[in-house]
DNA sequence: TTTGTTGACGAAACCGGTTTCGTAAATTAT
DNA sequence: ATAATTTACGAAACCGGTTTCGTCAACAAA
């Protein structure tokens, strides 16, 4: 009514500017507990003071502080990460994107991101509780789930939401029941390079997996197999090496597989990572990938895309991945059903030049190997490359 | 007084166990508001009762909700981190590290590590003001400091405190004077690579630098040129390149170098990257890195450590960086003045094999690569490895 | 003894919101 | 027309703390 009002609706001191929601329902001419109300959406408020508060509050840039709201709904509308310190840095470059994705979206919705840091599996626990009993944050990401995750039911009992980056492994029924997930289809990106390296003419498909404490490993191996039943190839135990974790690891794997009587002319790795260990042994026993050995493997071509030939690899889009993360988390705790919070996606095929049609039999490879072995040094032509 | 009181002190409705000071004060018997300035330290409340109080909240475990303070205070509690994701990813794998210093530290004093993400300088404002708009930071670290740092002062214009990671680059009185940072000591690690080469035997030692919007990047050049009159060795223009940032960007720095007329026969990178990309240059002209060249660079092994042969490196603590950086922001936010708030630690020099004595003389480098280069392709001798 | 001072605490306001509850007016049912 | 519901809002309590202010007792000074 009184115009005037809008423009000296407060006599309060100085808030460093910030427009407070008692100062609102002064401009307004109403009670602040109403212009609460409105602003929330309660039904017992008209449809007209809704808008009237609505658009007044949009026009001055009016902004509840989240922590004064939180004391009274105990919502600090924050997701918690905690980066294990004692675990193999995974993340390497994408730990930014991740980040940046979660970040990202979950501030779209007025969250904020709130990163810990633990260094082993008790500290987790300690950690946590802190964040949860001091109400920091509601919900956590955990990223890379696994096997038996017990980082889920410690929270679940802090009473606690979370939302786990990897599916679960169908077992626990609570887990089935109750856990939210967000997954990329490693399954089919498995048999899918499986599928691509029999079409380019290979019969000896080896696989180097991760260790089987992640679900994701399990996954992958899977879909190793399918690829291998859907490609008509025949499974051979030889063939698979896991529990493998780092470049270094990567790079004995290979040897062994490289060793076999019958060797693989083609070998897909569950990760960048432990394809990278490829290279060297490779360069030393002066093999050339793409034609002598065939590599694919798994997780993002930026990592590798200094190498030659690049690895061909299936990209994880980590930005998406931590968006798609946070708005699960953020559901979970608004009150969705975790059932209707579980995704999947595909990984993005990247070809690079890491494999190719065989120019060897699994026999001649073996030769060429042991060839290489009984000299004391390689001598290794390099074609003119294609700058 | 009264033991019994102790047991029963509160008939509030169930918080999900935590203890209040409300009910802490029951528990005592005096009032909530003397038990809070018992717990802060005010100088209106006895000793006696202070100890008292004390005894009693540590044995409940009480601990004031932070968000409950922050709505009197105004504080936080909680730092802030903004990930620029237009900027190239200077971090990678020290990422994790770095965070894990800032949590760590921070929340040992009872603080939080808020992440947020922007994509470029606009963007950053943006992020930043909403942060602190909503009071949901009471300052930022502010990694990699620019030239003219217009974050430090768009901070400033928030009314919001902020810390530095790189020193300041004299000049600006106001950052002079009031900018807190923490560094590590880029000029010594350069002089003492080129005294390094020069002890080596070497004559002629090139520099390859980061884009010059970096105060880091003219610290290290600045420390390179220490170095060259150190060691008495006349400065050549032609040996120094500026403005690279990717490994990509080394390479062609590399390149450059090596083409000159009288190449050095040593390079010193501003940074690991840069240096990554001196391997294939090498590989591709038949060079032995440590022997035909020497190179070294600046910022930690651990990225470079599969490289052949490692890689020496001056080695940064990017979880002790974090951990100094948050105690430095804490302090400034609390008061301290910024004058006492600037640190310089030294680099750790980790040696690699990618430098030694020189086996060639300037002249008769140049004539390999140009050798080299004249060939359509490169016949190159590899000697039994030192598995 | 009277009058300041000081020390130590409680009461109550306050921070910026949310939520319960009561109630007058408007609407609907009887 | 009256009674029973709704509707729409205000008052006030509340969340868990901090901080101001008043006051009473003990002590020192006059």
């Amino acid at each position: 009514m009184d115009e005037s009002k809008l423009f000296n609706g407060s006599d309060r001191r100085s808030n460093s500017g910030r427009i407070t929601i008692s100062m609102l329902a002064d401009m307004l001419g109403i009670s602040k507990g109403t212009v609460s109300k409105a602003l929330n959406g309660y039904a017992d408020v008209s449809e007209e003071t809704k808008i009237r508060v609505t658009e007044v509050a949009a026009g001055l840039g009016y902004k509840p502080l989240v922590h004064a709201q939180a004391i009274r709904t105990g919502r600090a509308k924050s997701i918690g990460l905690v980066l294990q310190s004692d675990e193999y840095d995974g993340y390497g470059f994408f730990l930014r994107d991740f980040l940046s994705g979660i970040s990202r979206t979950s501030s779209e919705r007025g969250w904020t991101l709130t990163v810990a840091s633990a260094s082993s599996h008790e500290d987790f626990e300690e950690v946590a509780t802190r964040l949860v009993e001091q109400r920091k944050v509601d919900g956590f990401i955990l990223p890379r789930t696994h096997l038996h995750d017990q980082r889920y039911f410690l929270l679940d009992r802090l009473g606690v939401h979370s939302v786990l980056f990897g599916r679960i492994w169908p077992g626990s029924e609570e887990l089935d029941a109750n856990a939210a997930w967000y997954d990329i289809d490693g399954e089919f990106a498995f048999a899918d390079a499986v599928l691509r390296m029999k079409n380019h003419g290979h019969e000896r498909v080896g696989f180097v997996g991760s260790p089987s404490e992640y679900t994701y490993a399990h996954i992958r191996k899977s879909g190793y197999f399918i690829g291998l039943s859907e490609a008509g190839l025949e499974v051979d135990e030889q063939l698979v090496v896991t529990e493998k974790r780092t470049r270094e690891c990567g790079q004995s794997a290979t040897e062994q597989l490289l060793n076999l009587s019958v060797p693989p002319t083609a070998i897909v790795y569950s990760t960048d990572e432990l394809a990278m260990g490829a290279y060297p042994v490779v360069a030393r026993l002066g093999l050339t990938l793409g034609k002598d050995l065939s590599i694919s493997a798994y997780d993002g071509a930026a990592r590798g895309s200094y190498m030659m030939p690049n690895l061909t690899s299936y990209r994880v889009d980590m930005g998406r991945a931590g968006s798609r993360l946070s708005s699960l988390l953020i559901g979970r705790v608004e009150g969705t059903s975790p059932s209707a919070l579980r995704e999947i996606e595909t990984a993005q095929y990247v070809k690079g030049g890491s494999d190719g049609p065989p120019v060897l039999s699994p026999r001649q490879l073996a030769e060429k190997v042991s060839e290489a072995r009984h000299q004391d040094y390689n001598h290794q032509d390099r074609r003119g490359e294609t700058r």
